[in-house]
DNA sequence: GATAACTATTTACAGTGTACGGGGTTGTTG
DNA sequence: CAACAACCCCGTACACTGTAAATAGTTATC
C-alpha cells in the first residue's frame, strides 16, 4: 500500500477514535494495548525511520501484541494515519499565544514558524495531509490558535479563512523540500555535497547554452549558498508574503486607510 | 517500498537515462523494449490510476516483456520514477512563450498557472519531488523558461533565485490539496459532498467552545463556497504573493524608485 | 566455431495490508 | 451455578511489492 494520505479510511470510525467516542467495553477481556499506545509507537516509529517504517505488524510488535491484534483496536492503517496526524498536531503553537491585533506581522510569522518547525520535527506529515483535514481535536485545536494571530483586523472570516491559507500553503509549499533533506540523505547514505560531487563531473559534460538563464542563475546561487538554502529562501519567501497581504490588510483595515 | 521519493537511485546511472548517454550496444540481441517506451507506460499508469498503481512488474508486462526485464534497462524503480518526472515536466510551459520584463506580472501569473495545471496533470509528482532536483532535459528546459519571466528587472541572479523559488513553492502549496481531490474521491469512493454528508452529524455533537474562531470562521467559509474552494483560493493567494514581489522590485528596479 | 556482450526469463525471498476463522477471557443473565 | 454474549487475541492465508541470483537465449566479433 503505497497510496499512504489521510482521509481514506471509514470517516465516522475515525471521528469516534479521534475524540475518544468509542464507550467503553462491558464486557470482555481488559485489552494488552490502547489505541493511544499504538498511535504513540507508531509516530516515534515515523519519526525516527520515516513513514514507510510504520508497518501494522511492527506498530503491534512494538506494543507487545500480534499482528493481527491491531485490528481490535483500530480498523486498519488508514484509521492509524488520521490518528497519528492528529496526535503530534498537537505541538503546533503549543503555549497558546496570545496574540494583539496591532501585531499581526508578528503573529502570523510566529505561527508560519511554528508550523515549520512542525513540518521539520515531522516530516512524514507533509505528505500524508489533503484537503480533507483530519477533523481531530488537535488539528482544530492549532488552526483555531492560527486564525486568532489575525482576529480583529477588520477581516471578514472569508478574508480570515483566505489569509491564513495563504500562509499555510507558502509554508508547506517551502518546507518540503527541507524536510526531506534527511531523509534523502538517509536513503541515499549521501549527503547534499556528496550529491553534488558525483553529480558535477557528469553536468560538465552537458550542453547548457540551451538554457542560458538557468545556467547563469543556477551558477549563482550555487556559489552563493551552495546547493541550496531552505532557511535564507523560507525567510526571503516569508517576508514577501507578508508585504502582499499588508496591503491587502492595510486597504481593509477601517480605522486606518494607508493613502 | 513506501519511500516513494525522487533522487534515490543511482544519480550517475540516472543522469545517463535522462539524457540519453547510454551508447547503443555493440552485440546481444535487440531489446524488446526501450526506456522510453517504459517511461511512457509508467507514465500513463500513474496518470491513470495513481502512483501506487505502479510497479515494476505492471510496467514490464504493459510493454511486453517479463517482469525482471524491467530491470535490463532501467537499474530500479528509484531511477524509473525520475525519468517519469523529467518526462512529465516536458510538458511545462511547453509553447515557451516570450516574456517581456514590462509585464512580469503577467509572466509570472503565467508561469505559476502554467505550474498548477501541470501538477493537475500529474497529481502524482508532487510527494514526487526533493529538494535534489531531477537534472533532466526537461526540468532544465521548464526552468529556464520559468527564469525568464522575470529577466531584465534589475534583480540580481540570487533575487531571482528566490522569488521563483517563492513562487513555485506557494504554487505547490496551494495546489497539493486541490490535486488530491480527485484522487481521494476515487479511493475512498465518495465525493466532497458525501464526505461531508456522513461527517456532519457527528461534527455537530461535537463541542467547539474550546474553537470560537475557528468555529465561526469555518461556519462562514463553509456557507459561502462549501466544503472548500481551490480555485478561489490559489487566484486569491497569487495576488497577495505578486503583490508581495511587487514592493520588493519596484524597489530594486534602477529606473523607476517607488518614492 | 569460440567467445564475449547483451537481453530475457525463472525462481525465490522478505516484506506489505488485511480477510477469515477459531480460541480464550470476562461480565451479565437465566 | 451454568449458559451466553461480548470482547480480545492470534494463526493461517492471499495477493501484492521490489529485486537478488542464476540461467538461458541471441547477436556480433575474433
Amino acid at each position: 500500500m503505497s497510496d499512504e494520505i489521510s482521509g481514506r479510511g471509514d470517516p465516522l470510525k475515525s471521528l469516534q477514535l479521534l475524540w475518544g467516542r468509542t464507550e467503553a467495553p462491558k464486557r470482555g477481556p481488559k485489552a494488552k494495548a490502547s489505541v493511544a499506545e499504538l498511535v504513540s509507537v507508531a509516530v516515534a516509529i515515523a519519526d525516527a525511520e520515516g513513514l514507510e517504517a510504520v508497518s501494522t505488524r511492527r506498530v503491534a510488535e512494538a506494543v507487545g501484541i500480534s499482528p493481527m491484534s491491531f485490528y481490535t483496536h483500530i480498523p486498519g492503517k488508514a484509521e492509524l494515519l488520521d490518528l497519528m496526524m492528529d496526535a503530534v498536531s498537537g505541538e503546533i503553537l503549543k503555549d497558546r499565544p496570545v496574540f494583539k491585533p496591532a501585531d499581526w506581522r508578528a503573529n502570523l510569522t510566529r505561527v508560519a514558524t511554528d508550523y515549520r518547525d512542525f513540518y521539520l520535527a515531522h516530516p512524514w506529515v507533509i505528505p500524508l495531509a489533503t484537503h480533507r483535514t483530519v477533523l481531530g481535536p488537535n488539528t482544530f485545536r492549532s488552526a483555531d490558535i492560527a486564525l486568532s494571530a489575525i482576529e480583529g483586523l477588520g477581516l471578514t472570516d472569508l478574508d480570515m479563512d483566505r489569509t491564513l491559507t495563504l500562509v499555510l500553503d507558502y509554508v508547506h509549499g517551502a518546507v518540503r523540500n527541507a524536510a526531506r533533506e534527511k531523509r534523502v540523505k538517509d536513503l541515499t547514505g549521501m549527503t547534499d555535497e556528496e550529491w553534488w560531487y558525483r553529480v558535477a563531473p557528469f553536468l560538465e559534460t552537458v550542453d547548457f547554452t540551451p538554457y542560458p538563464v538557468l545556467s547563469r542563475v543556477g551558477k549563482a546561487a550555487g556559489e552563493t549558498y551552495g546547493a541550496h538554502d531552505p532557511k535564507g529562501a523560507f525567510a526571503f519567501g516569508l517576508e514577501r508574503v507578508l508585504d502582499g497581504l499588508a496591503a491587502f490588510i492595510d486597504g481593509k483595515a477601517p480605522g486606518k486607510p494607508r493613502r
